[in-house]
DNA sequence: CGGTTTTGTTAACTTAAGTGAACGTTATAC
DNA sequence: GTATAACGTTCACTTAAGTTAACAAAACCG
C-alpha cells in the first residue's frame, strides 16, 4: 500500500531515495473497519485522512437524520474543515467499508514540508486543482435536475452507484429515498420503451 | 488598492519591505467595465483573477440560457478549471460590476513563489481553506431545499441579494427565476401572519 | 427623450419531489 | 438460525418547483 502511494505522488512530483523514505518511514497506514467512525460531529480533530482503500462518507445528522454529502474513494482525500479553522467539526466521518486509511497530523506535516519544501508545492498544486474540481461539481450540482444529477453520476462514477447503498445516494444527490427509487423506475420505463 | 492587497495578505503571513515591493511591482491591476467578459465557454486562458472591488460572476450557457453558478466579491479569487488542466474552459466569466481585478499568471506566479518562497505557503494555505469551505457549501447545497438555500444566503451573504440581478441569483440558488419570486412571496405572507 | 431590451412578478397548468405508510427483502446481531 | 433492524421499493397524497405566457417596471441606447 505504500507502493500505491508512492505512485500517487510520483504522478505530481518526481521522488529521489530520500524522500521516497521520508515518506514510508512515517507510520501513518491504520486499518479500519467497516462502520468506524473517524470524526464526529462537534469535535475538534486535527487529522487528515486519505484513502488508500475503501471509502470515507461524510455525513450530518439533522432532525435525528442522517445526510450523506461526500465519499471519499481511492486516492482521495480529506482535511475536515475544523482542522483549519480550529472549530468544531459540523459534519461526521465513518468508513463504510473496511479500509486503509492513511492518517495525518500537522506536526507530521509541518516536518515533511520543512525538510522536503517539494510536498508544499505538491500541497499546493492538489489542493488548486482540487478546489477548482470541486467549483465544478458544485456547478454542475446548481444546473442539474436531480434525474440528471443521477445520470450524471452513472457517467462519471458508476463504482459509487454500485458500492454505496442507495439511501445514502440519494441524500449525496440531494432528494429522499423514494426520489431516487422513482427515478431509477421512470429510466427503467423509458429504456424499455 | 495596493494597500487593500497588502492587508489582505498580511492577515495571513508577516511580508517583509522587499516582499512588499515585489507585489507592487507587478502590475497586475485592471479596471474592467460593466459587462466586460473575461473568460469565454471553449477558450483557454492561464489567467487568474482576484477581485479587489466590484463582482466577477460565472456563468453556463445551456440551451441558450444562461445560468450564473458563482459570484466572487472584494477580496475573493477564482482561478478557472482550464489554467490547471489546460483544456478549454467549461464557463464565462464576466463582471457584473465595474471592478478592479487583479490578474495573474503561471509565469508571475512562478517568478514570486522562486523569489518568495513564502508566498507558495501562503496559496497552499489558502487554497486548503478555500477547499474545505467549499466542500461544506456544497454539502449545505445538497441538504437544504431551495427556500431553506435563499434563507441562508440572507443570512450569510445579504449583500449579494442586494447586489445580484434576480434572475441570476435564482440560477445560483439551482432555481428558476419564478420560484425565486414565489419562495419571495411566501415569505412576505408568512412574516405579516 | 422615446423606443427597445432586460428584468421581476404573477398566474394557470404540468411535472416531479417530499411525506407518511406499507411491505418484502436483505443484513445483522444475539 | 431466528429475531430484529436496516434497506429498497411502491403507493396515495401533498407540496413545491418547472413551464409557458402575459405584463409592468426598470435599465439601456440611439
Amino acid at each position: 500500500m505504500k507502493n500505491l502511494l508512492i505512485e500517487y505522488i510520483s504522478e505530481h512530483i518526481e521522488l529521489n531515495e530520500d524522500e521516497k523514505n521520508a515518506i514510508e518511514s512515517l507510520n501513518i497506514f491504520h486499518s479500519i473497519k467497516k462502520g468506524e467512525v473517524l470524526l464526529k460531529q462537534g469535535e475538534i480533530s486535527h487529522k487528515g485522512y486519505f484513502v488508500i482503500k475503501g471509502c470515507i462518507r461524510s455525513y450530518y445528522i439533522i432532525n435525528g437524520e442522517e445526510k450523506s454529502t461526500a465519499f471519499y474513494t481511492e486516492l482521495e482525500g480529506v482535511t475536515p474543515h475544523c482542522v483549519l479553522n480550529n472549530k468544531p467539526s459540523e459534519y461526521y466521518l465513518n468508513c463504510i467499508e473496511d479500509s486503509i486509511i492513511l492518517i495525518s497530523n500537522p506536526e507530521m506535516e509541518a516536518e515533511i514540508f520543512q525538510k522536503f519544501p517539494k510536498f508544499e508545492s505538491l500541497c499546493r498544486i492538489l489542493s488548486e486543482k482540487l478546489l477548482t474540481k470541486n467549483q465544478i461539481d458544485l456547478d454542475k450540482f446548481k444546473i442539474s435536475s436531480p434525474e440528471q444529477r443521477y445520470k450524471n453520476l452513472l457517467e462519471n462514477r458508476p463504482d459509487l452507484v454500485q458500492r454505496i447503498p442507495q439511501h445514502q445516494l440519494a441524500s449525496f444527490l440531494g432528494i429522499k429515498p423514494q426520489s431516487l427509487s422513482r427515478i431509477k423506475a421512470r429510466m427503467l420505463v423509458k429504456k424499455i420503451k
